[in-house]
DNA sequence: TCCTCACATCCAAAAAATTAGATATGTATA
DNA sequence: TATACATATCTAATTTTTTGGATGTGAGGA
């Protein structure tokens, strides 16, 4: 069963940030703490703090408590859901419109 | 090649809207025009306008004039494209951040 | 040509997202 | 316990996005 557009929107609006989308390219492969992204993407503490919460509250990202530190990775499983959406996004799946044929690409 | 993240969050943005999902859901398998989608969303026509000029700029959606009409449909190819950039987040394509580990998930 | 229709664009107001300093919370260390 | 540190949350200001009426444009039809 599709999300409800509430949810979808709340994934896709987590990836329509130039600063979120770096914060993404520097998590590829490795976990990393709050403050070395921060120093990576000069931008302060607290506004370093709002992206994160938005891309957790996405389930693209995992937060991870360790002592004082907080480290982030990417959510595999996240990912494939949200690129999942996308895919289906030209499907019809109970019979959209009136039956009518699928549309040709270009 | 990777777009840049201007051209990613252009497209990721597109698709952050409950409006335009909709949209998109009304446009599975089937062209319609504009003054149809209108009708369904019940926004006003300058609205409405506004929202297809995001999706067609992202590549996500097609446009096609015929007489005073203007018909919309999805671009296959173009949710393929935004699919495959959700899928490659957590993949490392050059080597980054000093040759550690992939993350496992959770 | 004049008129109407479908749609795009313009523009100012409203709403939503983002910023960054201040403050709060939780953890380790002395 | 007192302190320092890392991060989360709060808050007001700023910026960006969205809205919707007004206007412009281009395509038929009379």
């Amino acid at each position: 069963m599709q999300p409800s557009v509430e949810k979808k929107a709340l994934i896709f609006n987590a990836l329509a940030d130039k600063k979120r989308l770096r914060i993404l390219g520097m998590l590829k492969g490795c976990e990393r703490c709050a403050c070395d992204i921060k120093d990576d993407l000069c931008i302060p503490q607290s506004s370093l703090s709002y992206h994160m919460k938005i891309l957790c509250d996405s389930g693209l990202v995992n937060s991870r408590r360790d002592g004082k530190w907080t480290y982030y990775s990417i959510n595999r499983s996240g990912c494939l859901f949200a690129a999942g959406l996308i895919e289906t996004i030209p499907t019809v799946e109970g019979g959209c419109c009136s039956d009518k044929k699928e549309t040709v690409d270009e």
